[in-house]
RNA sequence: GGUCGGUUGGCCGAGCGGCUAGGCAGCGGUCUGCAAAACCGCGUACGCCGGUUCGAAUCCGGCACCGACCUCCA
């Protein structure tokens, strides 16, 4: 039996309990990057904040299909010019070697932040026939028309049989009409300044073009997501997620192409993901507001005064839950890094937590259990990251104690002491997908080999009372990041 | 201009009618050769003005500021 998962759904506002469409299976799609660019920090803390939901989902117990698209061709900027073709303009090269090269460096990052694979990451250049179809049907059932060789969605056609169209952006089409009545100068073959193509007729000079009854041409953007999310996961499925700046126009017009083309709507949930701001400002270049995860990696920004891990990173960015704002500084990146190590550090400490003899039942454990079950709980109320870290932040207090013997670990019975270290374990590790990286240089087991000899110098100079050569073992073992502890039980050691 | 959301202590950030959020920083203590770590304890909050209520950070109204979307964006 898999517990029950509140969502909050962007289409109804507000939470509810989540009914998967064919039980103990997940299908979730969520809008991808497209590659004419390095991804942006703020769309790395979406995506981080989807391999959570989709590393919770699995813990649950659900057999997940996740997909995550790339956006090769058909994204255009303003001007109408697709934002693939412009770069490889810019950097002399083919399109589809622009296409290659971000596509690994997005890899590359999302491996960086730990996060896992999508199951299925297909490309729009890869699903053209499918687009092509999906056009031919809205074509057939009357919500688009042609002009110069170009398609467009016929707003107007579609509202008559849907007029919940603007439902999801919470956005009424006379309103919309008021705003965009000016933008019709560049499309004079628009019927209506609210229709979008869902087929673009190629200039001349445009690499990027496939032959169908109206011209050569290529897909519109928003048709890739519809065509892309119902290929892989059927005509309805469970979650569509995105950044909630996508909610209009592009997952609107999603909806209203997928049920142009088949008569239903794409995905039972929505889940929009908020913005990241810089010290209280929206990022932006050209104010110079900005930073990039290599800045962040390398220290070498204005913004900070460091080099921060990509999991300190990752840690700040669970510390927000995903439907906030989240303001990054480097106050806050430096609280969330000794945040992280301390939780890193207590998951150390736990797996060494151990009973001499196994114990049925502690006084303790009545006070432990609750602590225990709370991981659970927040994350069931819409994947509550925040709440969910201060549990274990709760838990993380109870196993320092223990080790240090301020608590008696007698006290807790031994399937308790167990739970306690499966739920650090498998939360931190497996659902937030957090690791220890301050230890990934080098071989460890040598280097622990060399600390341990250290420690055993400086315990016969403080045997001696050689207080001069112990502190300058300790002093110099800090100066190379180490830094050692003295217990009750002798000493242990941490990266900084 | 229109639509929607936000404003919480030194910083980040949960909570969203009565119940300690948490992390970091600060203060006091325990431990220690000293320090660090760890643990225990403490403090400083809910933008402003009204209203509803026995009770409001939480609900309602007004104002100010910030942000998002309306055009490419996660």
């Amino acid at each position: 039996m898999i517990p029950t998962l509140q969502i909050y759904n962007s289409l109804s506002g507000k939470k509810e309990i989540f009914e998967p469409i064919h039980p103990e299976h997940v299908g979730m799609y969520v809008c991808g990057p497209t590659v004419y660019n390095d991804v942006h920090l703020g769309n790395v803390r979406s995506f981080i904040s989807f391999d959570v939901i989709f590393r919770f989902l699995k813990h649950l117990g659900y057999k997940v299909r996740y997909v995550r698209n790339i956006t090769d061709v058909g994204h255009l900027q303003d001007g109408g010019e697709d934002k693939i073709s412009k770069r490889a303009k810019l950097e002399r090269l083919e399109p589809m070697e622009i296409v290659q090269k971000y596509t690994i460096r997005f890899h590359d990052m999302m491996r960086i932040f730990n996060l896992l694979p999508p199951s299925i990451e297909p490309h729009a250049t890869g699903n053209i026939l499918e687009q092509i179809e999906m056009v031919r049907d809205i074509l057939n059932n009357g919500f688009a028309y042609e002009s110069e060789g170009s398609i467009y969605f016929d707003i107007q056609a579609y509202l008559k049989k849907h007029p919940n169209y603007g439902h999801l952006s919470g956005r009424k089409v006379d309103e919309l009409l008021a705003v965009t009545r000016d933008d019709l100068k560049g499309h004079s073959d628009k019927k209506h300044p609210a229709d979008f193509a869902i087929w673009m007729k190629a200039e001349p000079e445009h690499i990027m073009r496939w032959k169908t009854e109206w011209s050569e041409g290529f897909p519109g953007w928003h048709l890739e997501c519809s065509v892309m999310s119902t290929k892989y996961l059927g005509d309805t499925f469970d979650i569509h997620g995105g950044g909630n700046d996508l909610k209009f126009p592009h997952h609107e017009n999603e909806i209203a192409q997928n049920t142009a083309a088949c008569g239903v709507a794409p995905a039972k949930y929505w889940v929009h993901t908020n913005m990241l701001l810089m010290n209280g400002r929206k990022m932006s270049k050209s104010e110079g507001n900005t930073i990039t995860p290599e800045e962040l990696f390398t220290g070498d920004s204005a913004h900070i005064s460091k080099a921060y891990s990509p999991m300190a990173i990752r840690f700040f960015m669970l510390q927000s839950h995903y439907r906030s704002t989240m303001d990054i500084s480097d106050d806050a990146l430096l609280a969330a890094e000794k945040g992280y190590h301390r939780l890193m550090d207590a998951i150390k400490t736990s797996n060494n937590l151990m009973h001499s003899s196994v114990i049925k039942s502690g006084v303790l454990d009545a006070h432990l259990i609750p602590l225990i079950e709370a991981p659970m709980d927040e994350m069931r109320d819409d994947f509550n990251t925040p709440k969910a870290l201060a549990a274990l932040f709760d838990l993380v207090t109870k196993i320092n104690a223990l080790n240090t013997g301020q608590l008696d670990i007698n006290q807790v019975s031994s399937p308790v002491l167990q739970r306690m270290k499966e739920t650090l374990n498998t939360f931190v590790l497996g659902i937030f997908g957090l690791k220890d990286d301050r230890a990934s240089a080098g071989d460890t087991s040598t280097l622990d080999g060399l600390i341990q000899l250290l420690i055993q110098l400086r315990a016969q100079a403080r045997e001696d009372k050689n207080w001069a050569l112990s502190d300058r073992i300790r002093d110099a073992l800090t100066n190379l990041g180490i830094q050692l502890k003295d217990g009750q039980d002798g000493t242990s050691w941490t990266f900084v």
